[in-house]
RNA sequence: GCUGGCUUCGCAUAGUGGCAAUUGCGGCAGACUGUAAAUCUGCUCCCUUCGGGGUUCCUUGGUUCGAGUCCAAGAGCCAGCA
């Protein structure tokens, strides 16, 4: 079943969309966020775990599951959707990702036909382009398939910028050329920086292909200054269709969050809430000061010595797994002792308190009181428990 | 009792006579945005205005310009023989 993106109503202060997607009979609201299990599953999770979270569609990585177990074992298994035991709506990235992450900072070709990589398994070398990674998409059968783009990293200049967009959108057409998974969706990117005019040649451009859905790429690489991020979203959505989804790529922290959805974004992803979990750390209301004067995400590490004897949940009021059971100095013993149990906990609340950020701005939305929500989440910041 | 071995900064270890001294663990912090990430980085004798300064390698004495390193004695631990 392709995706279908219902808009319901756009707050009348801002450009925040509430919305509905449709995947056949099963429906989920946007603004949403989406978990990432790279390689079919959402590390130290199980699916109901993950479940738990009330999450809609959940990630998985063309790249990885090309490597390893490769589509065929996926085949084999029934798709995607068997394999890894999960009902839910799944996405795979295409791929464009790990040009910025392993290609990029290797060296390695990016010609016209596509890119080298070294695989990070057994050093072989490999090459992907963009009608393998449909390819692959379509043998996996994911719910909806991303096209194969460069991302490029924050330090690109405005002439590779330049180039770069119009070698992502040739790409975005050969591989929609040869998109033939009836009951998967596949999704353009739009690329540029942080440049108005590259934005909009992207995104015109790559709506004109007529995708299932836009994504905004090239948004949360290495350095990138959230100025950046916020230029590149206020560039493109303004010549996306508005009946069509909106997925700001590998975005993030809840400010992002926040001032995504007030510029007119619907989905995210993003390994952070995971990834600082494995890291002992847990995300807490409010915002952080970078000493750069940037707000950050407020979050608390579980392994400082303060939380010993810390015999309250990760956050008070929260309604994830982890703060209804367990305590700060539960969790603190576990990641002393490295036991994953405590990377899972963290995990389900990091997720879920991403998700339950989401569902409060789906309901500022419904109230058209979008505006204040985000004065108040500014407001609101309390400095780190 | 005799013979041999050992003793280094919380623990375990490396240390050819130029050493505030290796590495691992532990400890204290930090970073992390479409996952090369249950990872990586910094600090971990004392003081410091971050330039540096002060005390260290079981104890005592000695050789030497210089000793964790060599010599002697003592203490403790381990092994073998009694």
């Amino acid at each position: 079943m392709k995706v279908e993106y219902k808009l319901i109503k756009t707050d009348k202060n801002s450009k925040a969309r509430l919305g509905k997607v449709h995947f056949g009979d099963k429906a989920y609201d946007t603004p949403m966020f989406m978990p990432v299990g790279t390689q079919a599953t959402v590390k130290t999770l199980s699916p109901e775990q993950v479940k738990a979270c009330h999450p809609g569609i959940i990630l998985a990585n063309t790249y990885h599951l090309w490597l390893r177990p490769t589509p065929e074992v996926v085949k084999e298994a029934g798709g995607l959707h068997k394999f890894m035991n999960w009902d839910g709506p799944i996405l795979t990235d295409s791929g464009g990702y790990q040009v910025f992450s392993l290609a990029h900072n290797k060296k390695k070709d990016i010609t016209e036909e596509g890119v080298h990589f070294k695989s990070e398994l057994d050093g072989s070398k490999l090459f992907l382009t963009p009608e393998k990674s449909i390819e692959i998409q379509n043998t996996l059968d994911s719910d909806i398939a991303m096209s194969f783009d460069e991302c490029p990293p924050a330090t690109a200049d405005y002439n590779y910028l330049k180039n770069s967009i119009e070698r992502t959108l040739r790409w975005a057409e050969r591989g929609k050329k040869v998109h033939n998974n009836p009951n998967q969706s596949l999704f353009g990117i739009v690329q540029g920086g942080p440049y108005e005019d590259l934005r909009r040649w992207s995104a015109e451009h790559t709506v004109a292909l007529n995708f299932d859905g836009y994504s905004i790429g090239g948004v949360a690489n290495d350095d990138e200054c959230k100025d950046d991020m916020y230029k590149a979203i206020d560039f493109s959505t303004p010549y996306l269709p508005e009946d069509k989804l909106r997925y700001l790529m590998g975005v993030g922290e809840p400010v992002d969050l926040v001032e995504s959805v007030f510029r007119g974004v619907d989905i995210f992803d993003c390994v952070s809430p995971t990834r600082l979990a494995r890291h002992g750390n847990a995300l807490v209301p409010g915002l952080r000061i970078a000493p750069d004067g940037t707000p950050k995400e407020n979050r608390i590490n579980l392994k400082n010595a303060r939380f010993k004897h810390d015999f309250t949940p990760l956050e008070g009021g929260c309604d994830c797994y982890a703060c209804q059971h367990y305590t700060k100095a539960y969790i603190h013993h576990l990641m002393r002792c490295g036991e994953t149990f405590g990377a899972s906990l963290l995990s389900i609340h990091n997720i879920r308190f991403l998700i339950r950020l989401c569902e409060d701005m789906r309901q500022a939305i419904a109230e058209d009181r979008f505006l204040e929500f985000r004065d108040n989440f500014y407001k609101n910041s309390k400095s780190p428990q």
